[in-house]
This record gives C-alpha cells, sequence and structure tokens, in this order.
DNA sequence: TCATTAATTGACTAACCGGTTAGTTGTTGG
DNA sequence: CCAACAACTAACCGGTTAGTCAATTAATGA
C-alpha cells in the first residue's frame, strides 16, 4: 500500500486522530438512532472499541460530544449547497434546481433529518450553544432572494413572494414525508421511501413549487409580458 | 352550588375517575415537554400529587401510559375533521377549507406536533401497537380524492394528482414550520409563531396549493371548459 | 536512553429511574 | 354494621448511567 505512505510516521497501535474520529462516527449512529436522551454513552464505547473514559478525555461530555456530531452534520448541508452556480441560471431553472437540490440533499441524508427533529424536541437548546452553524442560512436565503428577484424582474413569478416563506415550504414539502415516514407509512398503509415512490414525490415537489411561482394572478398579468413595465408596477 | 348536584353522590376524599384523568393530564403535559425517554414517572406522580405505584396500578406501564397520551391527541384529530361538510362544497371552496383547517388544527394543537415528531423518533414503535388510530386516515384520504376528482371534472384542477401526495404536501407546508420552529427562528433570527407570521404563513400555505391545484399546463387546458369534454380526455 | 507527554484503560461511584412489594384507608353493597 | 374490594401510600430494589480517579502503556524529543 503505496498510498498510505504519504499520510504519517504510520503509529501502529496509538492513533488518537483515528481513534477520535472513530468515536465520532459511532456516536453519529448512536445519537441518529436513539436520540438524545435514548442515546448511551457506554454503546458508543463498545462500539467503537474503546474504553469509556476516552470519550469523556476527548468530548468532555455527552452533551458536547452530541454538539459535535450535530455540527458535523449541518456543516455537510453547506458543501452540498452550491449556491453559486445557480445565480446564473435562468429564473426558472434556478429554482428548479434549487428545489430538486434540497429535495435530494434530504433524501440522501437521513441523519440530517433526524437529527433536526430530535434538536427541535430539545427545543434546540444544543445547536443554539453552537457557533458556526448560523451563518449558512444567511446565504441560502440570500440566494432564494435572488432568484426570486429575477423571475419577478422578468414577468415569470408572481409578486409578493416572502423568501423565507418559499424556504419553509421548500423544506417542509422535501421533510416532513421523511421527517414523520414512520408513523404516515404505517397510517396510509403505503412505503413513502422506496425508490420509484421518492421519485415521484420529487415530481410532485418541484411541481408545486414552480406552479405556485409562476400563477400570476389575472389581475397582476394584465399587459405584463415587458419586463420594463413589470419592474415599473412594482413602486 | 347545585350545578355539581346532577353529577354524582360526590365521593369526598377518593375519586378514581378523576384521579386517573388527572395523571393522564399531566402525563401528556411531562411526555410533550421532555419526550418518550426525557419523561419521569417520579416527576409525574409528584405533578399529579398522586403516589407512583397509583400510575402503575391504571396504567401498567410507562409505554403504555405514553400510548394512552398518544392516543388521545390522535382522537383529537378526528373531532376536528369535520369532513362531510367539505363533500357538498365547490371544489375550489372545499379545497381551500381543508388546507386551512389542517393548518389551523396543527397550529392549536403544539402537543400534536411534538407528539408525531416524537413517535417517529421512535419509529412509530408505540402507535403500531395501537388500535384505531389507522382508520381515521381513510377517511382523510377519501376526502382529499373525492375533492380532487370532483374539481377534475369540472376542469378545474390538474390532474395526474395523487391524493396522498397531496395530502403530504399539504401537512408538509402546515407542520414544518411548526415542528422545526425551534431550530428555524435561531438559524434565520425571526419569530415563526406569532400571531401575524402565523397568519401570513396560513395564506401562503393555501395560496400555494390551490396554484399548484388550479394551475392547469397549457396543452392540458387547450379546448378544456366543458365538464364532458374533460371528462372525456380522462380515458 | 531516559524523562516527558499523550493515549488509553480498569475499576469505581453516586445518583437516577422504572418498577415492585407489602401494606393502609376509604367506600359500598348486602 | 361489616366484609369485600377498590383507591391509594410508603418504602424499597436492582439495574442502569453519566461521569471520575488513578494508574499504565506507548510514542516523542532531547
Amino acid at each position: 500500500m503505496p498510498a498510505e505512505a504519504a499520510a504519517k510516521p504510520a503509529r501502529q497501535t496509538r492513533n488518537a486522530e483515528a481513534t477520535r474520529a472513530r468515536i465520532l462516527e459511532t456516536a453519529r449512529v448512536e445519537f441518529v438512532t436513539h436520540g438524545l436522551n435514548g442515546a448511551r454513552v457506554d454503546r458508543i464505547a463498545d462500539q467503537s472499541g474503546v474504553n469509556k473514559n476516552l470519550i469523556y478525555h476527548y468530548f468532555g461530555s455527552k452533551d458536547d460530544l452530541y454538539l459535535e456530531v450535530l455540527e458535523g452534520i449541518y456543516a455537510g448541508l453547506r458543501a452540498r449547497q452550491e449556491d453559486e452556480s445557480l445565480r446564473d441560471l435562468p429564473p426558472v431553472e434556478a429554482m428548479r434546481r434549487l428545489v430538486a437540490n434540497t429535495f435530494d440533499h434530504f433524501v440522501a441524508t437521513p441523519d440530517l433529518i433526524r437529527l433536526m427533529s430530535i434538536e427541535n424536541i430539545h427545543y434546540a437548546a444544543n445547536l443554539k450553544r453552537s457557533t458556526g452553524v448560523k451563518p449558512l442560512y444567511r446565504g441560502l436565503l440570500d440566494t432564494i432572494s435572488t432568484i426570486l428577484r429575477r423571475g419577478q424582474a422578468e414577468g415569470l413569478f408572481r409578486s409578493e413572494v416572502d423568501p423565507a416563506d418559499l424556504y419553509l415550504s421548500i423544506s417542509g414539502l422535501a421533510y416532513f414525508f421523511l421527517s414523520n415516514q414512520h408513523t404516515l407509512s404505517w397510517l396510509l398503509d403505503r412505503d413513502l421511501v422506496g425508490t420509484k415512490r421518492v421519485a415521484t414525490r420529487r415530481q410532485h415537489v418541484v411541481t408545486m413549487v414552480l406552479s405556485y411561482l409562476t400563477h400570476i394572478s389575472p389581475d397582476e398579468a394584465e399587459g405584463a409580458t415587458p419586463e420594463v413595465l413589470k419592474r415599473e408596477r412594482r413602486r
């Protein structure tokens, strides 16, 4: 294995970095599976093949360990966001991708969904101790606002749309059927997360958001078309 | 107090029914506030001014007590549903009310939101032990299907709408900003549940669903209007 | 090579917590 | 009036759980 030679002097029996990462990974699974109260530090220790005290040595407390897991998951959100590329696209296409990306990210990251739910059960007490997660959302809202404004200027989108409301709707449409899949699939007697089902739901969500945005009411649309006129009317 | 005379022989120190109800009410608050794992049987006992063993006498176990709370909350869902009245209204108005009712019910019943989240964190393990909650949802889907079909027959609604998907969307739009209000209000730096904010969100949600339903694509709308023709095309 | 530092462990504890045992007290029907 | 039963309590139990203390072992640098 010539690849690993580049990394480090290759310790044999001890490797702080790797051990710490292993604990964190095990903790992620534990917290996602059992929630904050249901998670057991002993179980995390056993699963990562490590003495329990090592966890306290590296992470201080159960809550701090949980917070680090939480921050890691939210950080993954930023990586996938690729806001920049959207700003150059035509408004309708940009919005279509934004919705689809949000949907796909939720589907691909079940841990995010569960941790968001868990965190809200705890009134976001831990997230509020965090630093650095918050800025991610400022950029997201900016992106939505930008796309929205361009679409409205071109007379393609309805006016009077609150970007935050739109964000809540996009997220809600993609979040709910996933976060509540266990009660819902039982109550509705159908699988909600099969590949085929997810694909049709994705289409449905994209269509709903775009129908809403491009549905211009009659009195608003009269004598529309030219972008300049549209911009004029906004005063 | 002449009013209470009609009720019963008025026991003084003991009242099984009232005590049981008091425990259940206290338990509801405890489970909603702390979740299933976070709830403490001792605390429920103290708060209801009752010996802990009495809880086990009436409810058997912590899980069974939780289940009874859960069933009570879901039962409230049925009471508020008033499906019947909707079926007689014109499709658009019926759908408008269905969406608004769902929204209002979620807003008015924060306990429902929290318990649904809590239950999903636990993979719906407790709900699945329940009998009688499931039928409620059959009726709900029927109502949606009926309204949808009538609206489509009259050429008012787009075709090819899965009733279940529509239900998931209506719920998701009303659920997400409430269930995740604690993380979201922190991340977005704004209050989400103030009276005014809820009112604008309500309008937004109703508008989005109706825009989607009434947005007939060009190729679908050509030569539309007559209901008969519409019905004809569905073959 | 040896002292220093960091990684890692075993053994332990105090508090907690769901559930139980063994009762006491009030109500009610005969 | 009293036996039988239901409502209700006090005290306890055993397993669990987050967190700690003191030691041991491996790498590191001088």
